[in-house]
DNA sequence: ACCTGAACACCGTTCAAGT
DNA sequence: ACCTGAACACCGTTCAAGT
């Protein structure tokens, strides 16, 4: 399963310390990422990480590429569950499954989403940038089934499916808040749950 | 109509140079703003307004302070559009009609809003904390009217509602994107748009 | 009462020097 | 090839001194 934010392809190995930094280094991020927020200073990252505060840099050009080595394990989960998915008796009971797992990742990364937009690329949270490839093409071919299922619209596309889902985990106040979001727009603001019955 | 961001509601006037000042600020940020983002370093604001960077923090301390300021003047344009719409022959077109301006405000101002989140709270855009509760006000009325001629679910919270729409977007690339997305939230994923019939 | 600009603190980024 | 920590730059905030 491809998945984003795996770091370095490179083709000869890495020296073993610098293996050892850059664990330490995603170690602490993650640490410090729950207790103070996604604010924390790269240097205290750095620091209880054990390593320069350069090297920090060198590994992790910006604190985006540390947000998302941190979660790239989480993210790789969450799209193997949909692949998981894809095979459930009910296409659209399995898409809205996963985008269900969606909105609470979101929501619980909603703050670190947000830290990550960067000065020049502000239309784009760090999620919808670097975790958007593996996380596109999971719900395309959920939403690809559903849509043959008859259990979503025609006309629904996956960059709107997206951008609303994750729109709402980020104005949610919490992950139960994201769910609950998540079931209103599943029948939309007028509430009609009829003529489609019970398909798929 | 009462409306959030304005400042100053001491009992004593102020003194003229320090109206002038104030004054002097908001045109500043508002032309900063524009030109180099929500980012912009609050000294060259001062700067740009020819006052000493200290006196923009005696009549903004947070930064936030100053965007409100700057944008209160439309977002009471905004209400009061509000409350002309609750006299339109159709409440349900009435309150999507505001809905459709008001994501079209926040998708401009998204940046804006997302610079605005505090460090302590971190949960709430600026829109969503200090322009919310007059937005809030003028929502409810257009969603209470609506319901009542039964154009929207009987369920649908104003809370959810403008969580769901500012959240949309936020997400949404533009002010374009941002209508089309609500549009598509209107009816919903599942696209079902017959039951409720001709209603408003 | 309000203004000023310099001083201070903090943090991201770079770089010369090491191994 | 990789690491180090100090130096640098930038920006928000405060404060002593002015009017």
């Amino acid at each position: 399963m491809a998945h984003a934010g795996s770091p370095r392809d490179s083709r000869r190995p890495r020296r073993t310390d610098a293996a050892r930094n850059a664990e330490s280094l995603l170690a602490a991020a993650r640490e410090l990422f729950d207790e103070r927020g996604p604010d924390v200073p790269l240097d205290e990252v750095a620091r209880r990480a054990g390593v320069g505060n350069a090297t920090l840099y060198r590994h992790f050009p910006t604190r985006r590429d540390l947000i998302v080595a941190v979660y790239a394990d989480e993210v790789t989960a969450l799209c193997d569950q949909g692949a998981a998915l894809i095979e459930a008796e009910s296409p659209g009971e399995a898409l809205f499954t996963w985008l269900d797992d969606f909105v609470v990742h979101v929501a619980t990364k909603r703050a670190l989403a947000l830290a990550g937009t960067d000065d020049d690329d502000q239309r784009r949270t760090a999620l919808f940038d670097d975790w958007h490839r593996s996380m596109r093409s999971t719900a395309d071919r959920l939403l690809a089934r559903a849509r043959r299922a008859g259990a979503v619209d025609a006309g629904l596309s996956v960059d709107d499916l997206l951008a609303l889902t994750s729109g709402a985990a980020i104005a949610a106040t919490g992950a139960d808040d994201a769910r609950r979001l998540l079931r209103i727009m599943r029948h939309g603001f007028t509430g009609d749950q009829g003529s489609a019955g019970f398909v798929g």
